[in-house]
DNA sequence: CACTTATGTGGAGCGCTGATCCGGATAAGC
DNA sequence: GCTTATCCGGATCAGCGCTCCACATAAGTG
């Protein structure tokens, strides 16, 4: 890549960072080239769709928060870990609001330019998920893709306007779900498998 | 309202009902009134928001959920009657893709066509919760707008396409969660009061 | 029935969106 | 200094929700 491209792509992505924080990350492309003082048709040769951006913009936090789901896999104890982590990942969504549907979108969409990470982002909560499912921690009907669309939820919930005050107790009311193990009243029962 | 008027309306009305049930409620309004062999400005005339639209659309289906929840007050179990009016809930939703997000930016938005709806919907939930919550069956630290919210957030799940294979399952999951009383492990505890 | 009036209609146009094309500017290499 | 491969961004396109207004038509009246 040619110098003064690579500066102009670094240029943009700080702008778009800003602008995503203050306008959600639906703002107008258009808008986010402006404010940059580029062409329409530089910003979506650098990214060409919306999803290559966040991409590129988030890739530090997905980052951070898969390494975070290694330490505390034994820093802390299951549960701790889990439902921290998890309430690390809510958190951080709400930072670039309507970034969920889009990761949810991209979980499937092997096309997707976010699609890696998102796959990845799970996976480590499935690690978290595991261990306090053998640990007895949490329920064993559950699995990773579960988790992972419970938190999707709970992160769409605090990007409406209208339900985000509730969004922590919420939490709280989800990760009881989670945490409280229904097959724990008979231990002699073998756990249901969790689903593919 | 002049004779042709009506007729074009409920013509408009139907053609729209198929169109967003095949294509989601965020179906283009040009694609509505092409559909209807209808000037664009004729269905925006009749129906000048998108919500104005939906609020006519649903207006039955509303009041079948509100009905259903009064009925259910006197022929079930407090616990049977939440849980499966609930279910209904969610399950309607899934018939109109995306109706859930407007409905949750309506239930803030005062000036919204589908506020009223909305707020008599989530009231009809509340009475079921409450009864719920006197025999004991439900947690005490939620109130309707949780519940309005939790079931917002299971409704934007099945909506999408990843996740709504998940659907049932966590909506079993969150179920789970307002009918397991934290409280109820110490019952000498005075259950915390109802958020306002 | 003929005429007036109030009401309804839809094409044209506005500003916006994401997307694409291509002539001109420019950095890189010899 | 020159050539070439690369990069840029204005112009353009189709689509969106929305508004305006000349025209069509149903409804009411003599």
């Amino acid at each position: 890549m040619r110098a003064d491209a690579r500066k102009n792509r670094d240029h943009v992505l700080a702008v778009a960072g800003t602008a995503i924080t203050e306008q959600g990350s639906d703002v107008s492309m258009r808008d986010i080239a402006r404010r940059a003082d580029v062409g329409l048709a530089t910003l979506l040769r650098h990214f060409p769709t919306r999803e290559a951006l966040l991409e590129a913009l988030l890739r530090t936090s997905f980052n951070g928060l898969t390494a975070k789901a290694g330490e505390l896999e034994t820093s802390s104890s299951p549960e701790d870990a889990l439902v921290s982590w998890l309430r690390d990942c809510v958190a951080w969504t709400t930072e670039y609001q309507g970034v969920t549907a889009l990761m949810t979108a991209a979980i499937e969409d092997t096309d997707s330019a976010l699609h890696a990470s998102c796959v990845t982002l799970r996976a480590a909560g499935a690690r978290l998920l595991a261990r306090a499912q053998a640990s007895g921690a949490a329920r064993t009907d559950i699995d990773g893709t579960d988790l992972f669309a419970l938190v999707a939820g709970l992160a769409w919930l605090s990007d409406q306007p209208s339900l985000a005050p509730r969004a922590d107790h919420l939490f709280d009311v989800v990760a009881s779900a989670i945490l409280t193990n229904p097959a724990s009243a008979d231990p002699g029962t073998t756990p249901r498998p969790a689903r593919s």
